[in-house]
DNA sequence: CGTTTTACGATTGACTCCAATCATATCCGG
DNA sequence: CCGGATATGATTGGAGTCAATCGTAAAACG
């Protein structure tokens, strides 16, 4: 029974729509939602993935979709094993009904994840990084708060005045933070306006903790954060010996 | 010939890692990347599922994007062809170097995916949406600002003193808002803090953009917000003698 | 070092998915 | 109004997938 042609692009275009929507949709329901068969689900799946407006999979189709944050996820998944080691600890530092800050960093998305395996609750936890907000506002019994300013689309993070002024508003008592770079004369990282918000964070913590990475040491970047003494807990991978090569002091060892 | 644990958990990490770049992997691709049987790459698909750090589907698996926002999806299917319709006359009323505030429900959200699909730039997005905020922040030439706040996990927005304060720093041309009711008196939301929040957005915004589903049409909810002589524009898909009907005042038919 | 655990591959039978083919009913152009 | 084009559904053979089970060999553990 043929059907007239607008019919079938408009089915066409709602499918489309709907796979946007829920990013994978198996055959068969496709063939309930618009009451097709089999084969004409099939062609018009076909049809869509010739025009590369979705990806065909076995037994359903994906959406073609804009990968949310892919710079970042590919960030992640670096030195999987020594971040997630580094989440432990510093998870063992957070106590029921802190405040604490979450940086925007993947060392710092790990602890995150730690944090949503094992929830310490109550928590407030202030973020200035999109996936640790979307990470942890679903766990029930942490409140998350979000800094305001602009969205900076390679870090996912929020930067900017508004971000640094959003910071009076909270009594914050851990704030871990990320660095790029760590050597004897202190911390590193890259960007500037990355560094001034956490200038106004260690002025505003009750405590401030870096973590970080064995690779990360001896590095420097364009942009000083921090001397030593004015961090109080260094959250690390390294063993001490390796800090003590590189001149970290020894009240964080 | 069991395998030292590091390497499986070595294998299942590169596998995660791969198959957020490739979004879909059909198992048999799997069996090659990894020279593993059959067997072993379905335990290792598994594994992973068991820890939703992938969606399984038949015949492979594929990375996990839309775990992020369960509630605000469901909500996002209801009505799409009318939210669609309204998105496309919504952007007829953006022009390039607008400063547009965007809204945190689903029909807004639709004009974000419009915008994305076609966007218009330069353009300052301005949201206390996260689902928007991420949809648009890797579109070029539009430039994402988020107020800051709580993130309420239901509605996937910020709300609460901190976003109205972020406000007054930015000057928004047009604030496509959303409601939940519309009859002869005015507008009404569910919830009040997000009343709250609208109110400051009708006052501080250029114009005033109403999106309203037919199906909004009559109904009232908890929250009052706004008369209709402080609307400039309404967006939607009811036809005008509907609206008449419903008693919208003439001067938004 | 001996025992237990567990990661692996192979096999099996049931099930699902797919591409191709064909008849049919309807639309579309002339 | 008629003939060609085409969207559809049914069927079918073949390929692919799945869950379960089992034996094995190596790692982990005491």
């Amino acid at each position: 029974m043929k059907v007239p042609l607008h019919i079938v692009s408009a089915r066409r275009e709602k499918l489309a729509a709907w796979l946007q929507q829920r990013s994978y949709v198996p055959l068969n329901e496709v063939c309930e939602r618009f009451q097709v068969s089999e084969a004409t689900a099939r062609r018009d799946l076909a049809a869509l993935a010739s025009g590369n407006q979705i990806l065909r999979t076995h037994g359903g189709a994906l959406a073609d979709f804009n990968h949310r944050f892919p710079s970042f996820i590919e960030r992640q998944r670096m030195d999987q094993a020594a971040k997630q080691s580094i989440a432990r600890k510093a998870c063992k530092l957070i106590q029921a009904a802190d405040a604490c800050f979450f940086d925007a960093g993947t060392t710092i998305y790990a602890i995150a994840e730690e944090l949503q395996r094992a929830p310490i609750t109550p928590l407030t936890a202030i973020t200035n990084s999109l996936p640790v907000a979307e990470l942890l506002a679903p766990v029930e019994g942490i409140s998350v708060h979000l800094l305001g300013g602009e969205v900076l689309p390679r870090q996912s993070a929020l930067l900017g005045r508004a971000a640094r002024l959003a910071l009076d508003s909270y009594k914050i008592d851990q704030a871990f933070l990320s660095v790029e770079g760590a050597n004897a004369e202190g911390l590193w990282n890259s960007e500037q306006e990355v560094v001034d918000l956490q200038k106004g964070l260690i002025a505003a913590a009750r405590q401030t903790i870096v973590c970080l990475d064995a690779s990360k040491l001896g590095r420097t970047a364009p942009a000083f954060l921090a001397r030593w003494k004015q961090i109080n807990i260094l959250v690390t991978d390294a063993d001490s010996g390796t800090l003590r090569d590189a001149g970290i002091p020894a009240h964080l060892l």
